[in-house]
DNA sequence: CTGAAAGCGCTTACAG
DNA sequence: CTGAAAGCGCTTACAG
């Protein structure tokens, strides 16, 4: 047994290091780190030598060391909850996609209750994230001032709240629920109804806002407001509590399209109502199940790759120029018309991929 | 200006470290690191002291540091692909949430070609992540070996291959295969079909093998095979040609409940056929989709979160005893009995939340 | 119980 | 272009 191998107490080998390669290589230790800094200072051959010898020892970059000393860890924490909606699944892929284009990764943090939302976020700064992004997921005032102090940028997908130095991507939400509005109104439905997320989300209160000033402005002043919390399960339960009624909707707007293939089950299953004869039923954010013929179902898009695109580009924005304000913006969308919904006589555009209404 | 804010010359102030704390407490920089170490050795009183002093601070551990000192990042590899399949969502979710419960993290790769699958998995082990799980995601050999080289553990979830070294847990697969058969023989149906995922896909040929020698040994030897790709567009299309044929089959087996979907989807809309009357269809996961009564679909389950409870097992005594052997672990389904497939007559059991069947 | 010091594996001015 | 050295923010023997 060598000197060198008798040194090594531990059964398990250490990964090799930049030393071990600048041993082999003949070389110094900074010399192995500018072989693999690109633009660094090192003469072609010399970096061949290094790289050669890595390969020979199957060296590999210890990518927590250099984020320590480079403070900068290429990892970006992404604080999601609702993962069984599809549209928060996509956000997920997207966004991973994305960032893996220019080699960053996420960094997961699952939430439910508000205080463990803030408890994960916490844990992201302390992993010293590039930036955070939260889908589906609140954390309190305190804490975001506190990523803002610790200089980590926040982006908020899918939500229009107002905070100081917080930037936000979300879909035209206030349109939606007019364009939905003038569509079910254009299509001669007598009783209207609104399926909300939770109570203190912005973004269905701004589908809601929209919706009931559109049909308040043609007459309608009596919809239906109902909280579906953005649970299938939920959103089942007052879509029965709709239903029972005497004098039932004939088109129920729901915040999100996961909500609305619950209203069409129990519509069509458990009440027996032909959709969209007896009932129109329109979400929002187009999500891939939309499309499928068993809900088939007339949405408000809402481009999951868009707006994590945005979030991206705000994210780099804001990691170049750290002084810089909280960046806001708005993604367009369009009323995707499929077959969950009467349709009106006129109004309708053939866009590349799918029918769109425009009034 | 004091000289100490004179001497920082970014505009970004640094986060408090461990030195800081030091100062405001009056002790040493070992102490503070002691008094965030459960069961270090500092007195009671001087722990307080210094929780207090960070606190006044804003301090919190950098993670990364720590990490870098003690070899252990509490970061586990998640490398998926097909998020837009419920299942492999379920996953995600189910493996965050349980490893949050130790203060573990996702670090994400979500990966489509095989070679950024390998890219991945190499950067994976670049973060130093304590272990890396693999779902619907194939890594080369090499790299399997290039982990265990470096003392990681790698766990497969919903795979049977066998790769030495590699961990690994899965479904009962074959028997699922055969309980279908059984249950759809015991019906009564004439012309079988089995929808299987990729060619490649161990999972879907164990599926495969219990169904068609099950069938084959009541004497049904002609079983149509084809591959949907676990993707709903593919299975969509296969399931167009086993339909427009003139003996078209009476029943479907789908190796994934998504699969399933699009396979309903095509029979009930695009043939008009009426399911399960025309056409019975069988899927494995029992995703949460499963019960909607859009699909209503009977399903062989395979539990996520007992899927990945034992992956997690797995990984924390690959951790205990790196020089422990790869560990195989099977976990049961079952025949969870809805409307998407006729029913024999008898072999019902009420379990606690669904009716499943055993002959 | 406590502090000084070495070390985790990198990067990056600074000299040469 | 290259190497020696300091530093990133922690942990952990080792003395006292």
């Amino acid at each position: 047994m060598s000197k060198k191998e008798g040194a090594n107490k531990n059964i398990k080998s250490r990964a090799p290091t930049e030393s071990d390669v600048a041993k082999v290589a003949g070389v110094s230790q900074s010399a192995v780190s500018r072989a693999f800094t690109p633009g660094a200072s090192v003469a072609q051959s010399t970096r061949e030598k290094i790289l050669h010898a890595a390969r020979s020892i199957g060296y590999q970059p210890n990518l927590l060391a250099r984020s320590l000393a480079t403070r900068r860890s290429n990892i970006i924490a992404l604080a999601i909850s609702n993962l069984e909606n599809p549209f928060y699944a996509q956000v997920v892929k997207e966004l991973s996609e994305q960032l893996a284009e220019t080699g960053r990764h996420i960094l997961l943090f699952t939430t439910n209750a508000e205080e463990d939302e803030n408890q994960a976020l916490e844990q992201a700064l302390s992993y010293q994230v590039d930036a955070l992004v939260m889908a589906a997921s609140k954390a309190s005032i305190e804490l975001t001032m506190q990523c803002q102090k610790a200089g980590v940028p926040i982006v908020q997908i899918n939500r229009e709240t107002r905070l100081p130095g917080i930037s936000t991507v979300w879909g035209e939400n206030q349109r939606a629920g007019e364009l939905v509005a003038a569509f079910l109104h254009a299509s001669k439905h007598e009783e209207y109804a609104f399926v909300a997320g939770t109570k203190d989300s912005t973004i269905s209160q701004m589908r809601q806002k929209g919706f009931i000033e559109y049909l308040s402005s043609v007459g309608k002043k009596d919809v239906k407001i109902v909280y579906g919390d953005y649970t299938f399960e939920t959103a089942a339960i007052v879509a029965r509590q709709l239903l029972e009624v005497e004098k039932r909707p004939d088109a129920i707007f729901c915040a999100s399209d996961y909500m609305a293939f619950a209203v069409i089950d129990v519509a069509t299953r458990e009440f027996g109502l032909d959709v969209p004869n007896d009932l129109s039923v329109i979400g929002v954010d187009n999500v891939p199940e939309s499309a499928h013929s068993a809900y088939d179902l007339t949405t408000f898009s809402q481009p999951a790759g868009s707006l994590v695109q945005e979030a991206i580009i705000i994210i780099d924005k804001m990691i170049a120029d750290p002084g810089r304000r909280a960046i806001r913006c708005e993604v367009a969308g369009d009323l995707i018309v499929r077959g969950s919904a009467k349709r009106p006589k006129t109004g309708f555009v053939n866009n590349v991929t799918n029918k769109i209404w425009l009034p």
